[in-house]
DNA sequence: ACCTGAACACCGTTCAAGT
DNA sequence: ACCTGAACACCGTTCAAGT
């Protein structure tokens, strides 16, 4: 009672048939050269030896190829131990590995702020953060809406993450810390006293230790409010 | 010693004047009325009933157009009071107001991801920020980073809260809680079993609800994790 | 059913020429 | 110095026609 899906007719010596896969698989090398603006539906099916229009049999339009890619980056992402000692540190882990794996790939973490994902292998993120939480002592209302806020967080500091990587500052997967002048420094006093007070601790610091310092916010913060 | 800024020579019976400001409140117009994908730079032309070239002359690209409207947009966020006894509250206050704005404006909030906001309005938000934290009786480092998750905070929400106004489902500025069937409850329990489990409290509570909760978490957590 | 070239309705930005 | 039409190099998506 199964119905196949599209099946292509270019088995020719040439070229090679297309399928859902090989889409996905072009536009993933497209991805990790050029990051998501380089991912266009002409782009894909250049890759492909074909026309734009070709796609269009595999994937509805470009946002569901981009879904499809983002399931993919999730796929990538270590799943914790299901068991273990410190689930705090598993927690931690898991969100680094999250985001510095967002941060790979330019453009896509903007994304997930649209798309709940539906992906398995983003169910199975959220799945075994939930379990993390379950270790917490948490109740169930609190889990649920910190998986929410954490979720939440893992986009925005990868957002963050690939912006610093596009412009060459040192992020996760780099030591080292900011370069360049103190763009605090110079703001005027009276204006902006606090700025201005405050411009040294503003820059102080490498995205992953404000990252980490971050992290442990959320957590002592879900940990100190009880949801209902 | 002051160099004058371009001068519109438009000054005939029929078109008015091009400006920095005329060709912004045009941009606005647009914004307003379609978001930010309304807001091209041949559409704000034809609004000034010119050709997309001439705004160039008043702005260096797209970009910072955006960024400008970024900043109009900051200015309608109420400061808090300097003084009062409850800075709690009005933290909480400003966040909530800051996040109501950003999602009157489709599109804008994800672009602030890419900006540290350099205009006049979101720099003297900043520093009321700062200024509320002084209160808390938190040290320098911590003050400063904590500036930053509540400002990337306010930014991912504001994405949210946009996608919530773009959908139709309720939000901050509405009352009633989400409609819709759980997209949770039919997940297989075998493969996702926590999200399974609590599909009920996933989907509980308004995008208020969940916002104001988060805050608290925010706050609560800074409160117990200080930096250095 | 799959594949495709061509077209539609757009983009941001640049450039040479006009005033 | 300001303004502009036209062009350049792109987009996502649709459609009619081919196999």
């Amino acid at each position: 009672m199964e119905r196949a899906g599209p099946v292509s007719r270019r088995n020719r010596p040439a070229k090679s048939a297309l399928s859902q896969e090989t889409v996905v698989d072009a536009a993933m090398t497209l991805l990790t050269a050029d990051g998501l603006d380089g991912v266009s539906m002409r782009r894909v099916a250049q890759a492909l030896d074909t026309g734009p229009a070709s796609l269009y049999v595999y994937v509805q339009n470009r946002d569901e190829l981009i879904a499809l890619l983002m399931d993919r980056i999730a796929g990538d992402i270590p799943l914790p131990a299901t068991d273990g000692a410190d689930w705090r540190e598993r927690l931690t882990d898991l969100m680094l590995a999250a985001i510095a794996q967002l941060s790979r790939y330019p453009g896509v973490a903007v994304r997930m702020f649209a798309t709940i994902p539906t992906g398995p292998n983003s169910l199975a993120l959220t799945d075994a953060l939930l379990g993390l939480l379950a270790h917490a002592g948490l109740n169930r209302q609190t889990r649920a809406w910190a998986v929410d806020v954490l979720a939440l967080y893992i986009v925005a500091a990868g957002t963050e993450a690939t912006l610093h990587t596009e412009r060459g500052t040192p992020h996760l997967s780099q030591g080292a810390p900011a370069p360049g002048p103190n763009p605090f420094a110079g703001l005027p006093a009276q204006q902006y006293p606090n700025l201005h007070d405050l411009s040294e601790e503003l820059t102080y610091g490498s995205f992953e230790q404000r990252t980490r310092w971050s992290i442990d916010v959320l957590i002592n913060g879900i940990l100190a409010t009880v949801a209902e």
